[in-house]
RNA sequence: GGGCGCUUAGCUCAGUUGGUUAGAGCAAUUGCCUUACAAGCAAUAGGUCGAGGGUUCGAGUCCCCCAGCGCCCA
């Protein structure tokens, strides 16, 4: 039941500046979009919102992928829903670190002592200071705090109908907690692991990378063909593009189909200059046209190295260290590492040791070259090459001990839940099944940082100081969180850190989409709700984009199948990407990054939401001016036709529109609501199936079809100029009509431009719009109850609106205003049209300016003579 | 190399299970101060639906093939 105000008041002249401000507080004071607890299960729509990462820069995607969830979460809270639309803030892991750096000049020592009086507010030119890992840890906190606050300006002046009490981020105490307790959950159940294993590695950013950070790039490289020999003395041609790591060499492979080698197969060959035995196995993966068709093993130098080492039990003979150089010795001649010539190959690999590998490349061509082992020229090639995506170095492939999350065990039943989870556009469910179908590993979350929640984990030590991996002590679980670093394990002494037989800390942090994963529960956790309550679980949308559908929403649907054994939430609606006006895409190295605030200045929020919600789900979208210069004219429209039907309705003595419901409807307003109806039933399945473009075309052609017909058409009937008096019935149905009409076409336009309708609704309503109930079809039917029913070939709003457009047309083409009269009309059409006709003959007349009407059953035919 | 998507008016895009003469907004053009709106309104013009072939009474829509563009995964 709206509740109305007896008093109508709006402004002269209608101004959209400056609304969302005004409203944006009003909403907060008022708490319209306050979460309230007390709801049951069946009321409640709950929103996984997508945590945006603060370092990042604002740009016109936020808005773009943010309006389209949000224009659903009003829609449900119109519907009745109490929605659960949180707000998170992911200031984890790298970036954040990267904008530290950046910002402050600064570089984490973990060797410093935390300086207490540490001042660091401006970046110093030129020199890079290192502080401590607590000083360093606290200028990520301090930055991104700042950060935060520029996202929810943005978002609050956007108008987003979050409960800005229930906040969270991805570092902060509550994540924490949840992902260290989820961290121990997964140990005990064996789902997360720790073992030693070859990892990606990033020599710049040192740390391990999983699977989904990886990037393949083209770059140049340069194979080089090395000659290894044969027992027989022969030489056996090999290419290779690092021949730096022919040291660490520990086996040769041929396609087992090439006949070329197939004698091969079984047989040793020597590496050139370090005379280490190497056996030639056959493997699928060596490809026969790939160089010379024989390809070398080292461990490693890429993951298919790690797969013919894991396939074919090879030994590990690892050079490359974690700081992407070879290292200081290799011990040729001991246990492990076979040579011919042990003292040789030490002394070819001096040239070597400690090289970086790309210095240490050239210094074994050079090598090579002196031995006459190299043979030809070396060939110039594009390759693609895995990178970090943040990453600037090819990555290495080092082995080291790492905690791992079990994924390739659940690979079915997650594309299981894939099926199972309604993907809006449903074309986007293949990303997720590829992705899945196509792991090859369990999922590293260790990463060797600073700025990221702590591993909750320490080892013992055994009596010579060496870290036993195998024994690890977990915290309690009530303790959580905890710092390994800083806190003391259970049943040890502080004292006894990193002594033999005491304990160390795992000094790794978890990989941030171990924590944004967790994105459903940290959210509860900071609201009011119990999780175990099992009322916001599972959610009902995530909203997100399509380029981390392989990462947060992967992710997120493993954990939750892991802890829950069932899917977060039952719908995701995938946005798509915004691309600069000349639809390329948007990156800082362009410098065509388009940012929301200018644009929210100069179109208004309500204009910005208006060109986010013509993007359909999936679909890249430019950022258009000229879409939301029409934004704002609609919004412009909603208040000057707002204002004009208001204004009529306040020439009544009594403004309250159920107090003047008339007895007697108007042929041409039943049709209306007839036209309404169909509005809301189109618009409402739009929305129900995410499309909220569909919904909004629809309710806009509407619109625009009401301000230029419907209001035309009755204007002087509601003036009530032609009839006896004001209060005749038929001036009272238009004007009945009119209002009614009016609060239906808001409430539809609300979830779309917020601002420009909660102003109107101010203007004779009490309370929000926002709260306002969504137009039923139920509605309509008990507006036009008791009024003459329309036969249902008889559309006299349509009837009426087309003979109005020709008279238009004759009054444009004859270059005359619209009030010029027409002389006489003549219209000749089938029976229906002509009925209708009879029946809005007057409204016609009057928005028309016609003199004298002829009418017959005929052919179709309108003729319009001016004077 | 595998997969997904796109190609419709000058631009940006709709077009449902095949069914009248393929739609909208913007831009363009011609007009109009019309007691809500000139930040407005009315009207006009503009398309062999990427190319070719096929199925059908009928194809923008279904099938085959080709080309170009974009994205995902190797």
């Amino acid at each position: 039941m709206i509740v109305v105000n007896s008093k109508v008041s709006y402004p002269e002249k209608v101004d959209i500046d400056g609304l969302e401000s005004k409203w944006s507080t009003v909403w907060e004071e008022s708490g319209v979009f306050r979460f309230d607890p007390t709801i049951p299960k069946e009321k409640i729509y709950s929103i996984d919102t997508p945590p945006p990462t603060v370092s990042g820069s604002l740009h016109i995607g936020h808005v773009f992928s943010y309006t389209h969830c949000d224009i659903v979460a009003r829609y449900k809270r119109m519907q009745g829903f109490e929605v659960f639309y949180p707000m998170g803030f992911d200031d984890n892991g790298v970036p954040t670190e990267r904008r530290v750096q950046n910002y402050y000049s600064v570089k984490c020592d973990p060797t410093l002592p935390y300086d207490q009086n540490l001042d660091i507010t401006t970046t110093t030119e030129g020199s890079v200071r290192a502080v401590s890992r607590r000083n360093f840890i606290d200028l990520c906190t301090k930055l991104t705090q700042h950060d935060e606050k520029i996202f929810e300006d943005l978002w609050r002046k956007l108008g987003l109908s979050v409960d800005w009490t229930i906040t969270y981020t991805t570092v902060g105490e509550t994540a924490r907690r949840v992902s260290q307790r989820s961290f121990l959950e997964g140990v005990a159940s064996d789902e997360i692991y720790s073992t030693d294993a070859p990892t990606l590695w990033d020599v710049d950013f040192q740390t391990a990378i999983s699977q989904a950070e990886l990037e393949d790039r083209e770059i140049e490289g340069t194979y080089f063909r090395i000659a290894f020999k044969l027992q027989n003395g022969t030489a056996l041609e090999i290419e290779t593009s690092r021949p730096e790591l022919i040291p660490s060499c520990v086996a040769i492979v041929v396609n087992p189909d090439d006949e070329r080698y197939a004698s091969l197969v079984g047989t040793v060959a020597y590496s050139p200059l370090f005379e280490v035995p190497l056996t030639i196995y056959a493997h699928p993966l060596a490809e026969a046209g790939k160089g010379t068709g024989v390809a070398m093993v080292s461990t490693f130098g890429d993951l298919t190295d790690v797969t013919w080492w894991r396939d074919l039990s090879l030994p590990l003979r690892h050079l490359v260290g974690r700081d992407g150089r070879l290292s200081l010795e290799a011990p040729f001649g001991e246990v492990g590492w076979p040579s011919k010539s042990p003292e040789l190959a030490c002394k070819h690999y001096q040239a070597l040791a400690g090289l970086p590998t790309k210095k240490a490349r050239e210094a074994i061509i050079m090598l090579l070259k002196e031995n006459e082992l190299l043979i030809g020229e070396p060939k110039k090639v594009r390759h693609n090459v895995k990178f970090y995506e943040k990453g600037d170095r090819p990555l290495e492939v080092v082995t080291s001990r790492q905690w791992y999350v079990r994924t390739i065990k659940h690979t079915e039943r997650l594309l299981q839940l894939g099926k199972e989870l309604n993907f809006v556009p449903a074309t986007m469910r293949v990303r997720y099944e590829n992705w899945v179908s196509g792991l090859n590993s369990d999922w590293n979350i260790s990463r060797q940082r600073y700025f990221g929640i702590p591993i909750p984990v320490w080892y013992q030590l055994d009596g010579h100081g060496n870290v036993l991996f195998d024994k690890p002590i977990l915290p309690d679980s009530d303790r959580l969180p905890v710092d390994p670093q800083t806190d003391t394990p259970p049943g040890y002494d502080e004292s006894q850190r990193d002594q033999a037989l005491g304990f160390s800390a795992d000094l790794d942090v978890m990989d941030t989409w171990a924590t944004s994963s967790l994105s459903p529960l940290l959210a509860i956790e900071s609201s009011p709700i119990p999780i175990k309550s099992g009322r916001c679980f599972p959610m009902d949308l995530r909203p997100q984009g399509q380029d981390i559908i392989r990462t947060w929403l992967f992710y997120t649907i493993l954990r939750s199948e892991i802890e829950f054994h069932r899917l977060p939430w039952s719908n995701t609606l995938i946005s798509g990407f915004v691309l600069d006006p000349d639809r390329k895409k948007m990156s800082k190295s362009k410098g065509n990054v388009v940012t929301p605030m200018p644009l929210v200045d100069k179109f208004g929020a309500d204009a910005l939401r208006y060109w986010s919600a013509y993007g359909r789900p999936g679909v890249d979208t430019a950022a258009d001016e000229s879409q939301m210069k029409t934004g704002r004219r609609l919004a412009i429209k909603i208040g000057n036709a707002s204002k004009f039907v208001l204004s009529v309705a306040r020439l009544a003595s009594k403004a309250n529109e159920d107090q003047m419901r008339p007895t007697y409807l108007n042929p041409i307003d039943v049709d209306l609501f007839i036209g309404l109806r169909e509005v809301i039933t189109n618009a409402t399945v739009a929305l129900d199936r995410y499309d909220y473009t569909k919904a909004l075309e629809v309710i806009e052609a509407f619109f625009w079809g009401y301000c230029d017909d419907y209001i035309e058409l009755v204007k002087v009937r509601a003036y009530g100029e032609n009839f006896s008096s004001f209060e005749s019935n038929q001036s009272l149905s238009a004007r009945y009509s009119l209002l009614k009409s009016l609060s239906i076409i808001l409430r539809f336009f609300a979830p779309f431009q917020p601002f420009i309708t909660e102003e109107v609704w101010s203007w004779w309503q009490l309370g929000s719009i926002h709260r306002a109930p969504w137009p039923t079809v139920e509605e309509i039917d008990e507006i036009i109850s008791g009024a003459d029913t329309l036969s249902s070939d008889t559309r006299p709003y349509i009837v009426a609106a087309d003979v109005l457009a020709e008279i238009r047309k004759a009054k444009s083409i004859a270059k005359v205003s619209m009030k010029t009269p027409v002389k006489s009309l003549l219209i000749s059409a089938e029976s229906s049209f002509i009925n209708g006709f009879e029946l809005v003959r007057q409204d016609v007349v009057d928005a028309g300016v016609v003199k004298d009407i002829t009418s017959a059953v005929g052919p179709r035919s309108i003729q319009v003579h001016l004077a």
